[in-house]
DNA sequence: ATAACATGCAACCCAAAGGTTGCACAATGG
DNA sequence: CCATTGTGCAACCTTTGGGTTGCATGTTAT
């Protein structure tokens, strides 16, 4: 199918995406704020080994490749996941999952002849 | 569904695969192997910027996170796609995602109530 | 044997990443 | 009004990452 081959060609843009998945505290975030609720900065860091401003930083990396919104009330800044960013990625690696496959299809296909 | 949660607890762990797909050059690499062949690493590095050495590093890198898989073949290294990881990176992402639905839907049911 | 080819290995460089401390600033709640 | 709470911003430090060059080592083909 082209819709692949298109998707696949796509993928070096979402290095990015991928780089800010590739840290350990951000997947934790992104785990917490999985839970459905809205979290401030300095409950996102409660609990954690990192001081609130390191947690800012990976909350600003998250919200840059927009697998993550704020939104302000009053003084605090709210974060809410947003699922479509993680649906994009995954889709992203199955693209090429599915290049694989076809790949090998051809080849049967073609030594079968 | 449980499965769901302790799936997503686990993820963590999988931070050095997503750093894995995090690089352009790394993800081209990925987009030329799920062409299906095997490919050497002079091979792989023919048409890029960087050095065979740099390549190589990359390929690594991609290995150490099963990503890909590499045997030998007389003198030269032969690399290829190992899919199942993708889709296990893939999976991990749903999970999230799935996670987040869950939670929406408890909080609807319960505004309904 | 030996020239050519595919790699491995190590030292080194520079920029970016993750983290900290310190302090200023805006919003709130008596 | 004033102490408190939630953030923002900047300087700084150390480790990691991506990249290079240079040279040694294994493998073919002729």
């Amino acid at each position: 199918m082209l819709a692949n081959s298109s998707a696949a060609k796509q993928l070096t843009k979402k290095a990015p995406v991928f780089a800010a998945l590739g840290d350990e505290t951000r997947l934790s975030l992104l785990l917490q704020l999985g839970e459905g609720s809205l979290y401030s900065i300095t409950q996102l860091a409660e609990g954690r080994p990192q001081t609130r401003q390191a947690i800012r930083k990976h909350l600003q990396i998250l919200e840059d490749v927009a697998l993550v919104r704020a939104v302000r009330r009053g003084r605090e800044h709210l974060f809410q996941l947003q699922p479509e960013s993680l649906e994009a990625a995954a889709q992203s690696l199955e693209a090429i999952s599915l290049q694989w496959e076809d790949a090998l299809q051809r080849l049967k296909t073609f030594v079968e002849e």
